[in-house]
DNA sequence: GTGAGTGCAAACGATTTGCACGGTG
DNA sequence: CACCGTGCAAATCGTTTGCACTCAC
């Protein structure tokens, strides 16, 4: 669309997931939402706030990691902690795990399979478990495959 | 090479146990080392500075991270990425899940019942893995119960 | 003796904070 | 109109790095 490219990403029905969310449709919260969904894969905030500002949509680093957090806690966003100082943030629809390689730092989807539960009635009784987060971590199969 | 230098720290079979695992063992490491497996739980680089600081063992906070990273690597150490810039140590036998409370911050160990492995086959192919941290987060039980 | 490992301070990068303004509801 | 959320820059925090020296082997 041209609309997309002055300017204007694909929004429309955002504002209402937004409002429904409990969260105010604001122009920055749409512009990441949005970008989170059209780019689909694991985008560091940094990545966001460069993405947004080449597009002519200058965000300060600062408002990114606002509005990432307030995503996060209203549950349209994901985040996953690859590592110290390494928070990546995605837009999807069903849960699933993450594996980082090592050698290239690539983050794969990995399909949750199995849930967690066995392990949590094993392990607590009593609490509330609002999330899972799985990260794996090795070789990739490109990097094993490089390094034989 | 008398091993009682070591001072009044639990040390007896570590300097075995780091030479067997291919690291010389320097003062700071059976400190390090002593200290996790004397204070069983989840602690920061920053808590173990302190610690072995306030028993009269002075030590920088970038020689704890550098003598961290290198137990981390022989195997003799745990490390959970707990949130960003949280990374925890813990000296354990067997490898295990964490619960993360988000009120009150608590860390609780989760024993591993179910292993990664079928997730792995259904979104992995050709790729090695290492390791696989889970992190559960919600709300420990003391913390529900008090929230009613 | 030799090189791994440490002491040390300073750099580094990710994330957070405080306050005043602007836009949303 | 009231208030949430943003712009903005600077502060904060955990972690890493570079170099000279020391100690375990």
């Amino acid at each position: 669309m041209d609309a997309a490219r002055a300017g204007r990403l694909r929004v429309d029905g955002l504002a209402d997931e937004l409002r429904g969310a409990g969260l105010r449709a604001t122009r920055p919260r749409l512009l990441v939402l949005g970008f989170l969904r059209e780019h689909h894969g694991h985008h560091s905030a940094e990545e966001v706030t460069a993405a947004l500002t080449a597009a002519g949509e200058p965000l300060l680093r600062g408002s990114v990691y606002s509005v990432l957090g307030g995503l996060v806690g209203a549950g349209l966003v994901l985040v996953a902690d690859t590592g110290p100082g390494r928070s990546l943030y995605e837009a999807s629809d069903a849960w699933h795990h993450h594996f980082v390689c090592r050698v290239c730092g690539a983050v794969v989807d990995v399909p949750c399979v199995v849930g967690a539960r066995p392990c949590l009635e094993a392990g607590l009784v009593g609490a509330e478990v609002d999330e899972a987060q799985v990260i794996f971590r090795g070789r990739c199969a490109a990097c094993a495959a490089a390094a034989g």
